[in-house]
DNA sequence: CGTTAACCTGAACGGCGTTCACTATACTGA
DNA sequence: TCAGTATAGTGAACGCCGTTCAGGTTAACG
């Protein structure tokens, strides 16, 4: 029982290797991540890998549209900004349903493959607001980026309380959760939408 | 004059290993920056490196440090938001001046060593317009995401455009600058915390 | 002049992503 | 039923990577 393996099956999809490499990304991280530790847990050489992806890149490009793709659907609220917080707040759990997975969307996001899906959705629930189409769509980068920068730390933060390390300085941001602490962020990026549409 | 070489001189600093490697990164990029490279454009064997410091990862936040290190110094404005918007310009000009720096200072940023110093000039910022310590202190991490993801996203697109590739689509957002958008979405988050001051 | 600290060598280790020629398995239509 | 063809995998190799280590060299100093 050293490390487990599905040795039942001897043919795989693209869909299955995928399933298992999220697998490993959660149980190991991102750094774990590897074509060889993939093939493993399948059991099947690293090689075999590259008849369904071109190249790792790719298979982590795809695993940040499963990850992003199972945010939960939000339903219209009456206050758009709710709304918003609301699309972020899925978005966040997503994201932090797997281990190192906003590391994962934000490198694909930058490389500008994949991932579109989010910033789409952001930009839906913001032009909800009123907003004509071209402030959406410069908003919602904007948002998404703080979300993913705010879930990497987390993450991060996450990573070091399990090996308990704990960093040294105290802060003021200390009685706040993290969940607090990102709402915040995301208030402040609706105030500032607010505002632009009071000064209409 | 394949590669460039030092070979003048045979022993050197830790500043001069750190300064080696900001060149190659400027001029080949994270991806190209290994020890053995800046070893080699040191003229010296990859394992000299381990003298000056323990591992790549502190070399990296070393150099994240001097890459903000850089930023140039703001003046005080009569407008706290314009104070806020030139710390936030002479951090990405700082991140622009070298390749890559963006995503240096981002996986440096997201382990917690080093790159407290923009966090710190940008929650000084936030201050002066008059907010307690724990918005201030709250609300400049959120803008530092913000510019990170920006500065990253904008150094990406440079070097695709660099080799020619032009990504597909059209957008509404093809009529502004990056430095436009950059604004934008500092404006967005200032206004979120003027909206703030007005509701006490 | 001898000691000590600073700096570097050279070889190795284990691991990585990726390629390639070849092989085996499963489905498909005649 | 059986050839033919996608589909999926093998096994070995290539060239890189970060890092370690035992031992050498060089410069500075009392």
């Amino acid at each position: 029982m050293a490390t487990e393996e599905n040795e039942t099956i001897r043919r795989h999809s693209r869909d299955d290797v995928a399933t298992a490499a999220l697998q490993i990304l959660d149980d190991y991280g991102l750094g774990d991540l590897t074509m060889r530790r993939i093939a493993a847990a399948l059991g099947v050489q690293a090689s075999a890998l590259y008849w369904h992806f071109p190249n790792k890149q790719t298979l982590l490009a795809d695993l940040a549209d499963r990850i992003v793709g199972r945010a939960a659907p939000v339903g219209p609220q009456p206050d758009w900004r709710r709304t918003v917080a609301d699309e972020c707040g899925a978005l966040r759990d997503a994201l932090l349903a797997y281990r190192d997975a906003a590391e994962v969307v934000a490198s694909t996001l930058a490389l500008g493959i994949g991932s579109t899906a989010a910033v789409e959705r952001l930009a839906a629930a913001i032009a909800s607001g009123g907003f004509d189409e071209e402030t959406s769509q410069a908003a919602a980068p904007v948002l998404l980026h703080f979300v993913l920068g705010h879930v990497q730390h987390e993450q991060q933060r996450m990573q070091y309380d399990s090996l308990g390390i704990v960093p040294e300085g105290r802060s003021v941001l200390d009685g706040q959760s993290p969940s607090d602490r990102f709402f915040f962020g995301v208030e402040l990026f609706t105030g500032g939408l607010e505002l632009k549409l009071r000064q209409r």
